[in-house]
DNA sequence: AAGTACGTACAGAAAAAACTGTACAGAGTA
DNA sequence: TACTCTGTACAGTTTTTTCTGTACGTACTT
């Protein structure tokens, strides 16, 4: 892992890839719930025990792939805010390390995909809504049309009210005040 | 949507259509968040907008989509709980509706989901931490790999605290806690 | 200014996933 | 028991995604 250096041996350095191996195996896998390819998630799990700052080219190494596949990657955990790119001088190469905070990684990913989704939703139900409304109002509109538009602006209703909850949640992700309803210590 | 009977105009029903569409199409696309497809969220926002339980029949008719489709994707809906069966005497056909309380939909997937991936990633780390401890204790462990080893150690300990956080945060949604933290009116 | 090294855009190949049609097991009906 | 109908397993096809190699723009070095 970057340690060509001779100062632990072969047979060391394997069984210490072993133990790592299996723990990047499962975070990896499971990373696929933050929709991330399970080979994104290896790599998130390489630099998580990466003994220093990666370069592309390292990655692409020790995970026997290209780099360009490698800039994909880190591009996508960049997005995600799970990997930060390190400034180092004398290196000319970019260099990234894993965001180590995993609390911050975890809010940080509400407040970014989560949020875009409630507003997305929000913003539709409320057009959606308002059309409704609009339709309701109209004189020539049957009874039965009447009965299912009610129906739809109830479920609409209800969507809303339960967006507007996700909303704060992820306000308490966001600003942190979810680590004093839930205490990171019990 | 299964109203063929004349009880609105091909027109009323075309109007309340293309409004429901707009809703689907959004609500659809960001259920990938959830890890379904984009179709498997389309079909959710058919369910969610159904004035009554849906046959695979129905579904494999108004999404134009074959029934062996339907079926797979209602099951993956039934796995996250966002879709439950419902009994319906005189009916052979199984028939089914969206869970229409999001909130549960919301706590269950995390309950279910995250609550696995945590306890897997837990094992492993815990796993990996004994290896580790044994390792260190091994009298011809050298001074550097002692050190690599120490490193390791302190990353899983700070992941297994941060794991043991997010399982308190899905206690807390599995059980309503959430809600008191959280109120659903603000 | 010329030369070198780095990261990424892009097009094509490889792999994975979604989708379909057929076939069939099992439950309900007569 | 024989018959009908429903949901799904499975194999094959289509579509989508991932991955790679090449080519190139940019930035740094000399």
């Amino acid at each position: 892992m970057g340690l060509d250096q001779n100062q632990w041996s072969e047979e060391e350095h394997d069984v210490v890839q072993r133990i790592r191996k299996r723990v990047i195996e499962v975070v990896g896998r499971n990373m696929e719930l933050y929709g991330v390819t399970l080979s994104t998630g290896h790599l998130y799990g390489l630099l998580f025990f990466a003994d220093k700052p990666m370069t592309l080219d390292d990655m692409g190494r020790e995970m026997q792939m290209s780099k360009t596949s490698m800039s994909t990657g880190v591009r996508t955990l960049l997005d995600l805010k799970m990997v930060n790119k390190v400034w180092e001088k004398g290196s000319r190469k970019d260099l990234y390390e894993v965001e180590y905070d995993w609390y911050q990684t975890f809010t940080d990913y509400f407040a970014t995909q989560w949020r875009r989704a409630v507003e997305s939703n929000l913003q539709a139900l409320r057009r959606a809504m308002k059309e409704i409304d609009r339709l309701a109002e109209q004189p020539d509109t049957g009874g039965f049309v009447a009965g299912v538009l009610r129906a739809d602006r109830e479920k609409i209703r209800q969507a809303e009210s339960y967006y507007k909850w996700l909303d704060r949640l992820i306000d308490a992700m966001e600003d942190g005040e979810i680590f004093d309803l839930v205490p990171r210590e019990p």
